[in-house]
DNA sequence: GACGCTTGTCAACAGGCGTTGACAAAGCCA
DNA sequence: TGGCTTTGTCAACGCCTGTTGACAAGCGTC
């Protein structure tokens, strides 16, 4: 939403400006192809200003992922369902995954040196460790990060076909109950 | 294995140990973390002469990514034991996944921009196509897409954890029949 | 031995990056 | 009105990148 005209003054608001910007760059590109000029030019503002704001790339980052909130979405609701719930909202309804945007952040970086520390450390504060806790039982700690891997490796299974898994309505509801099922059985002790 | 001296003139020599090197590096790092000279470095060779054998570092990277053959080391073997195969060799013996070293590439450079549409074609032609065409059946398309995806996701989780999953060897074991249960689910019409 | 092709090195280029410090303008307060 | 702080812009820096063309040395052939 660039509008002409010089800026108003109001250092408030651009920080936060900056930050939504920041944080669906690095949700749509990874941590080496956003530019800190990209989103400075999102804003309308100039690059300089986002290093006095943030201190660094690095800072800026950090803050746009940990500004995502943890993964308790996937944890609301009645956990004998969440296997059909996650199928059908993570998998089939990409658009509802939006509301993981962290996880979108973590897997675009993942790869990178500069970056993956950071997504190391968030990733188990906000994801593994609520996911660990929320499921209890035995075994607690390598059940929710294989369930987060699955989740995860899913959502980058749907990207590299494109986006989307292209299902006919009679195979999606077909598929869809076969995953409840089966990201179920990481669930229930 | 750098030695010092002139490196002995033998052009195909050179061109598979940069191949090679190129495959190490990009199995480690990203695509935008690696350099030409990084890998030159590795060969005990110039920069330049990378250019001149392989033309780009785009051209270097697929050739790289597609010397690494494709995933069928993962169907190789009796179908009705797969789940049981993958749980215990992809999971819990990484080191035994280093045979799917093309994985690892795509892994680490699958959110750059410069490599993603490489990444996309090539995990097309090497993973979900053979997965696909060995699983068969009914929505085969898609069960391999999901089963790849869980393999992945296994890997970034390990990875994720700083390389390993730290089990007990009893919680080991407990582990690996869960999970080749559930990845048997998606290989059984 | 002299030529010519191959193989490898070296220096340099153009372009992009994150970051910095100096500067301009806006708003506040006395 | 005059000064002071805040907010934003601008130009520039140093660094790193992939790639290029000129150059040197090895090696087979006449």
């Amino acid at each position: 939403m660039l509008c002409p005209g010089p800026r108003p003054r109001n250092a408030a608001a651009t920080r936060t400006a900056i930050l939504d910007a920041a944080r669906e760059r690095f949700a749509a590109e990874s941590y080496d192809d956003v530019g800190m000029r990209d989103i400075a030019r999102d804003v309308g503002v100039d690059a300089a200003l986002i290093s006095r704001y943030f201190g660094s790339k690095d800072d800026l980052f950090l803050a746009a992922l940990e500004s995502c909130g943890d993964g308790s979405t996937l944890m609301q609701g009645d956990k004998a369902e969440f296997g059909k719930r996650v199928a059908h909202e993570v998998v089939f309804e990409p658009k509802k995954a939006e509301k993981l945007k962290g996880m979108s952040i973590m897997l675009r970086s993942i790869g990178s040196n500069r970056a993956s520390e950071m997504v190391q450390t968030t990733c188990s504060a906000q994801f593994f460790g609520p996911l660990q806790d929320w499921l209890g039982g035995p075994d607690a700690t390598v059940r929710a990060r294989l369930l987060a891997g699955f989740i995860m490796g899913m959502s980058i299974s749907r990207e590299l076909g494109g986006g989307s898994f292209d299902l006919e309505p009679a195979e999606c509801e077909r598929m869809r109950d076969r995953l409840a099922v089966i990201l179920q059985a990481l669930i229930d002790n």
